[in-house]
DNA sequence: AACTGTGATTTGTGATCACTAGAAAGGAGA
DNA sequence: TCTCCTTTCTAGTGATCACAAATCACAGTT
């Protein structure tokens, strides 16, 4: 005999709802909520608010980006399913999608034993990124360039100065503004499929770029950046392309110094 | 009362091994099955046949992977987990995670019901990954060309001939032939990360090109490719980069033709 | 005849259980 | 004390169950 589940140490109870309020997140569910009354324009004669109704196994995988992407996960140790789940208060079969999700994107590695790691980063794998990236960056640079909004164009440059007002000892929030300076560029390309790509590309390098800027200092970018942002504005695709190549480059090579020095002194 | 599951319409049986004998494909165990004798050296004084053991999702996954790459899913067609499940004979465990993995790598997609399609493909987005090949292609295909060893370059001269080989009416022969003698280049670039992506990439088009040249007939490639294999007769990698690139430029402009005249028709 | 509400069926999501393989720990013998 | 074997524990995989949302079918109403 067994009773459908007594007990549970879940917080989230079958009978409670499913759908949980959730972060500021993009809703997944497209347009076919509200469906009540008049029939093609598909109008309501009054404003509702958009339910929210994300999945647990997609919780589950912002989570582990977030974390791995802010260098919480140490590269090369291993995420156990039911530690996660116990982490997020879930069964483990959220997580179990999730980490399935995250090593298709190759941000993280199933060993041979098939527990889940996040891989370390050898020289090698770094430079291949960066050519990839460079290849990949440069040409979707060239189309945002070109096809950029003013609205779009005007908060580049406030992120740089936010930038540039950021204390030496906040790496992490040097980086994150960072990112979202390419971002915003790639974005205006209007290219998603090559977006997720960059997006997983950055996963893969970004823990550890968090781990040697956190000990190296950061000293990068800004020159480039001002040539991107002066290229962007005299509509100059090609510089603002060479802008961003370069900013890869340089970055590398500091970066590639600190992996070859801890790999000197892991030996 | 619940007896541990008396009964079960699946072929494959709890007490049966685990270990399924699989088609050729690689395990995924690295190094460390038969570890029974002889320590350190991890030496045995006899062959034996190394254990498959690939997991159910895997499988599900390469059989899904095959399918769409073959067009035997039609675009916009829905692919229900129970139904899959059914047909492969397991649970429709596997098949979930399969399905995760494939949207992650954006050869399914899901609805906003949460459904799994299979995309139907815009000129807009096909125009997008096309770009995004020559970039990513053209770039690895250079870096191949300059490192490619004699015997790959011999197996490049035999695809090709037997390319030249194949009857008009076998469309996706000709596709698999065309496929391998890229990938035999690719793969010399050693740049496992793009070699994933680029795989993903074809994986996107592949059921569109399977379509369209199966309607139109095939005629491409052909200059494209004696360019190439000459280019990397005599060293000259650029040379090498540019045929790719060609090659793939111009069976764009075949399949957006053939994808824009089925919009027409569609309407 | 078209539309709306209701019930039945389908299908995805998540929880729990069972099983197996590694890994770790503990103990016996040299 | 070290090594080898056994036992125990841990963790991934897959099956099954339960539930909710979506779709479908149908009937009743305007």
């Amino acid at each position: 005999m067994r009773g459908p589940r007594e007990v549970s140490s879940y917080g989230t109870r079958r009978d409670s709802p499913r759908a949980l309020p959730g972060g500021g997140r993009k809703p997944i569910n497209g347009d076919r909520t509200m469906r009540l009354a008049s029939k093609d324009p598909l109008k309501l004669d009054f404003q509702v608010a958009k339910l929210e109704r994300e999945t647990l196994h997609d919780r589950a995988y912002h989570e582990l980006r977030k974390a791995i992407m802010s260098g919480a996960i140490r590269p090369g140790s291993t995420i156990t399913i039911r530690a996660m789940a116990a982490a997020l208060g879930t069964s483990p079969m959220p997580v179990r999608e999730a980490l399935r999700r995250l090593v298709a994107e190759r941000a993280l590695e199933t060993l041979p034993t098939r527990s889940v790691t996040l891989p370390s980063m050898t020289p090698t794998r770094f430079d291949e990124i960066c050519r990839i990236r460079i290849a990949l960056e440069g040409m979707v640079s060239e189309t945002g360039a070109g096809r950029i909004t003013p609205e779009a164009l005007r908060r580049m440059h406030q992120i740089q100065s936010e930038m540039q007002r950021i204390k030496p000892n906040r790496a992490a929030e040097y980086l994150a503004k960072n990112q979202e300076l390419h971002f915003t560029l790639y974005e205006a390309a209007g290219m998603p499929v090559a977006m997720q790509m960059i997006e997983s590309l950055w996963l893969q390098a970004g823990p550890h770029l968090n781990l040697s800027i956190a000990e190296g200092g950061f000293s990068m970018g800004e020159d480039h950046h001002r040539e991107l942002l002066e290229g962007l504005s005299r509509h100059d695709v090609k510089a603002a392309r060479v802008a961003i190549e370069a900013d890869i480059s340089d970055a590398a090579i500091v970066i590639r110094k600190f992996l070859e020095s801890r790999k000197v002194s892991a030996a």
